[in-house]
DNA sequence: CTGAATCCGCTCCGATACTG
DNA sequence: CAGTATCGGAGCGGATTCAG
């Protein structure tokens, strides 16, 4: 996919279903929010998920202007991710997403 | 994908990003979230989507719980659709989105 | 430790045609 | 008007292998 605004116009909620497309979209951008954090501990954070998977995933959110890339110049190698600004800001979402989605959890358990 | 619970755990993320699963699901929600709809007037308001891929999202929505859909038995045919109770309670993300993504597609645009 | 490169299978999108 | 059936193609997930 491309980050071209024009092909989706200026609706905010097909920008934004852009961005969270994927499985694990939504939980890697919520991970990051609570601190930055280097790859290894990235995945243990998401259970299930691959290597490939959460590269590809984070490479596609660094396009997007929502995550951050730093890699430190050592041996074993370290990196870290964080989120951008426009990343942090997305913590409003997150937060709204939270109360709901444990509200609906509550929903379909009954 | 199932409706189950146990197989997403009791993270509200990763349930949430199941049910916003595909392209026009969010803003379904949205366009259901400021009043109720028939389908053809659904069709309209969602520039681009087909006859089938919005009958597919509508039918998965019903099963989350989100979409309630109402048959009128006339002639020609008439249905509604609007959210549940859930689907309601869903307006605060989606308040959160739009803020976000305005402000994201300004940022795309620099 | 942090990747990249393949490859396969499944899901999802979307075009088309048909129906009550 | 509001769908269903079918089908091709694209996108995504995930296993595996190799590399700096």
């Amino acid at each position: 996919m491309t980050n071209k605004v024009s092909e989706y116009g200026i609706c905010p909620f097909a920008t934004t279903q852009r961005v969270l497309t994927g499985k694990w979209a939504l939980v890697i951008i919520y991970q990051l929010s609570t601190g930055t954090k280097r790859f290894k501990e990235l995945q243990r954070l998401l259970p299930g998920i691959t290597q490939t998977i959460l590269t590809r995933h984070l490479r596609q959110l660094e396009k997007d202007k929502i995550v951050q890339r730093k890699v430190y110049a050592e041996v074993p190698p370290r990196v870290e991710y964080s989120l951008t600004e426009m990343g942090q800001e997305f913590r409003v979402v997150l937060d709204a997403v939270e109360k709901w989605g444990l509200d609906y959890i509550k929903l379909l358990e009954m």
